[in-house]
DNA sequence: ATTTTGCATATTGTATACAGCACACAATTG
DNA sequence: CAATTGTGTGCTGTATACAATATGCAAAAT
């Protein structure tokens, strides 16, 4: 396959993973040349970079007044939380019948290998990454293409979201213990079990979100 | 408020009607350079304009290769309906408690104007625009904008479908009626037998046009 | 003092020009 | 003859240059 990767493309990864990273505030402008000359390239792949983020709701456009990063909100979180609920919940019910041992032992995996990496003592970093690669291990075999895309779609917008919450708790134990179960849960295929943990991790992490996010804006 | 639209707008729009009109096959290249022609723009606005409707999962771009309309398949017409009964009734069940007497009224006059607009003869034309407003006035007032733009960006992609649907079937009758009774359980406060009727209504809807679907693709 | 009008400037939006990759077909080698 | 490697062409991807718009400030008018 060997995807090539344009400017554009670069541009965009590198740039997401600042905006999620917190490193520019709600409603930053962000300058087309400042960021032609950061990476060194010309003001168009920056322009097809921020429309990309644009489609993925990180940015917005205005026409001749240029982008500035999405403001966050209780009320978004509060949904899109909701909306990831009612859709993973949907995608794993699919997803348990047509689980095989493999698919099993490769999320495993992806936890051992957080686990590990945390262990170290290594910084976060990442963990949003490991976090949306389990679950997503969890859903693929539903075989509904379109319905995995919009479930990242929704981890996209939510993941600044998630940083916070990582960033101000220390919820990650937790997460993790819940994934476990989660994972047992699927084993065994049950069904209605596993939705309901599922329900109630999503709902959990959101309620921990709005609560860092109500301090640090009502601190603002 | 007067947005601006800029050339790739305008671009965007319109290439996608074309899109969803049937004018380009599944599977098509769209060159940049005749679309640029085609439009009387350079071919920047172009690539802006095919990189919103890649997002918008009508178009996909392979790295130096271009621009391609996306294939149409049965299985994503049953994915793509059935998450629109996921997500729309989430969205109706939020929006009937809300519905004021003027959102009633507006909804009914989106059907009344439809219903003369048919009556006087003209063709199908933008049906799906009018039945997509007729939807989308219903949810407004979930107050669920998150959602709403995940329900249009489904309504795009099912876009072709429907179209494909009201071209080959005679189904607008019934969908009238049925947008009726939709209406006066939405004015009676009934959420059970709303989000019922809606779940049949789409999901019929998704039964003919796989219906169409599969005709057309063995013929071909 | 407050509002309004005009200009200056910075930044975006777009056209034009150029570089680079992909595919097809010819040439070459075993 | 088959497989493989060169080479040319057409298109995409990107840089540079230019046009057009929004914003801020200063000057003028009420």
């Amino acid at each position: 396959m060997a995807t090539f990767k344009t400017r554009a493309q670069h541009v965009a990864d590198d740039l997401r993973e600042r905006i999620l990273s917190g490193e520019f505030k709600g409603g930053s402008q962000l300058r087309q040349d400042a960021l032609a000359r950061d990476y060194d390239v010309s003001r168009i792949p920056v322009r097809e970079a921020l429309l990309t983020l644009e489609s993925e709701g990180l940015v917005e456009f205005h026409a001749h007044r240029g982008a500035f990063t999405t403001e966050l909100s209780v009320a978004a979180v509060r949904e899109l939380f909701d909306l990831r609920v009612l859709i993973e919940t949907h995608a794993l019910r699919y997803a348990i019948p047509n689980l095989t041992a493999s698919d099993l032992d490769q999320a495993e995996a992806i936890l051992d290998q957080y686990d590990a990496a945390l262990d170290s003592g290594s910084q976060i970093g990442n963990w949003g990454d490991y976090n949306f690669a389990f679950h997503h291990a969890l859903y693929a075999p539903s075989g509904l293409p379109e319905t995995l895309a919009i479930i990242g779609q929704l981890n996209t917008k939510a993941g600044r979201y998630i940083r916070m919450q990582l960033l101000y708790t220390r919820k990650i134990e937790k997460a993790e213990r819940e994934h476990r179960e989660l994972l047992k849960l699927a084993r065994q295929g049950d069904v209605a079990k596993a939705c309901q943990l599922l329900e109630t991790h999503i709902k959990e992490a959101a309620g921990s979100v709005v609560a860092v996010l109500e301090n640090s804006l009502n601190s603002a």
